[in-house]
DNA sequence: ATGGCAAATTGAATTTGA
């Protein structure tokens, strides 16, 4: 079974890139954050007519949300609404005695510090009440995807010394995510699974005129899973080639091959 | 280390991302 993960920026914005990247890959489970749409106006159909039926969504007007479609079925298992916000930052479901968690976790704004800055009090508040759940869950045949919005480890950015201070990367917001994959225990499936050179990362930034020049990426999007499916996982890889195509997101795939 | 871009909303300028 093949799972995708992707923050697509706009769900509405990259259908074809969607369809061309089924084309490719033809994953059995799609989970994407910042699809940027409410519900009812959610490209159904076109889903439907590559084959994808169960459709589960969480959608707000403008930003965020999430969704996860399958070609099997599936029942959405729950939103759960983090930090009181009905905001479209989770989904989950179940599938074959499989759950599978997508989420969208805050951003954090630009300055690092909870007490003057509300959006990175938020990121830390996301974190706590995820490690709270962690603990009290059973933490068993369940995968935990999306965009985390951390690059946890020093070869998750482009420089360590130079982004230290930066949101994504700071000593406070990895410590938390440390905890949360602790309290699993979660497996990092792109740490364990995929050798890693110093740079291999899954978002880079629009600003940049060319994202290869410099390579000022960051490893943001994660696919995480509880201990007992880890021998199950067979492969994992980041797709960069989609952030070549014409009007990109500016994150790429994440995908997982699971016996 | 910031912000050169991009998308959505509203109606040319603002907000958000990271």
């Amino acid at each position: 079974m093949k799972l995708l993960s992707w923050n697509i920026n706009s769900i509405r914005s990259r259908l074809s890139h969607i369809e061309k990247l089924i084309v490719e890959e033809s994953p059995d489970i799609l989970c994407f954050q910042e699809t940027k749409v409410e519900n009812d106006k959610f490209p159904k159909k076109f889903f439907c007519k590559l084959g994808y039926k169960f459709i589960h969504l969480n959608g707000i007007k403008s930003y965020n949300g999430v969704c996860i479609i399958t070609k099997q079925k599936s029942e959405i298992d729950k939103i759960v609404n983090w930090c009181d916000l009905n905001d479209g930052r989770h989904i989950s479901i179940k599938i074959n005695k499989l759950n599978i968690h997508n989420f969208y976790i805050p951003a954090g704004g630009d300055e690092p510090n909870p007490k003057n800055n509300k959006k990175f009090e938020h990121k830390l508040n996301f974190l706590d009440e995820l490690i709270n759940w962690s603990k009290q869950n059973k933490n068993n045949k369940t995968i935990l995807c999306g965009d985390f919005n951390i690059a946890p480890n020093e070869n998750d950015v482009w420089s360590h010394k130079q982004l230290i201070n930066t949101v994504s990367h700071t000593p406070i917001e990895i410590k938390k995510l440390n905890e949360l994959l602790n309290t699993g225990p979660w497996i990092d499936l792109i740490k364990e699974k995929v050798f890693l050179p110093s740079n291999l990362f899954t978002w880079w930034s629009y600003r940049s005129p060319d994202y290869k020049k410099n390579n000022r990426g960051r490893r943001l999007d994660h696919f995480w899973c509880s201990l007992d499916l880890e021998s199950k996982v067979k492969t994992v890889r980041i797709l960069q080639h989609t952030r070549d195509w014409k009007k990109p997101s500016d994150h790429v795939p994440v995908l997982i091959n699971l016996k």
